[in-house]
DNA sequence: CACCTGACTCTAT
DNA sequence: AATAGAGCCAGGT
């Protein structure tokens, strides 16, 4: 696949390079992060039409989310290999802690230069005033 | 234009 | 605990 008119993959691409080793994010954590309307499903896109751009890109920080655990969703590129490698941990069922993993969002700073807006604190309290965010 | 598919995620069985 | 269905978005056919 060749998409000439993504509009939203490449912004999705730079969220994910803020990612720092060690560190995980969702794919639900990333399209809140991107914003205008981009959702998990696309981030997932965005990914799988990576291509040869996955040496710069890693790609193996985005992982799956279920509850308050994260796990990996794809199969064959060794994801939890690399992830481990890195220092993330799985439990005995394959799950990331992601209150302890987590990446909580791009600097303020980096965030505000490139136009993004920041995770949401936690559960319940919005960092941004519900005008900014696109959650259902 | 209609329909299918997925590196998603939440809710309900 | 495992499975199914439903929303959603964007690309491919």
């Amino acid at each position: 696949m060749q998409p000439q008119d993504e509009r939203h993959y490449e912004r999705i691409y730079q969220v994910i390079s803020q990612v720092p080793k060690g560190k995980v994010a969702t794919y639900g954590d990333v399209a809140t992060i991107v914003g205008d309307g981009c959702e998990a499903a696309t981030v997932g896109q965005a990914l799988g039409a990576l291509g040869p751009r996955s040496v710069q890109v890693p790609w193996q920080r985005v992982i799956g989310r279920r509850g308050d655990k994260g796990r990996v969703t794809t199969s064959g590129l060794h994801q939890r290999d690399k992830l481990e490698a890195e220092g993330v941990e799985f439990d005995d069922r394959g799950l990331v802690d992601l209150g302890k993993f987590r990446w909580t969002g791009p600097s303020e700073d980096w965030a505000r230069s490139h136009g993004f807006q920041m995770l949401p604190k936690e559960e319940g309290a919005p960092a941004v005033p519900d005008s900014q965010l696109r959650l259902f």
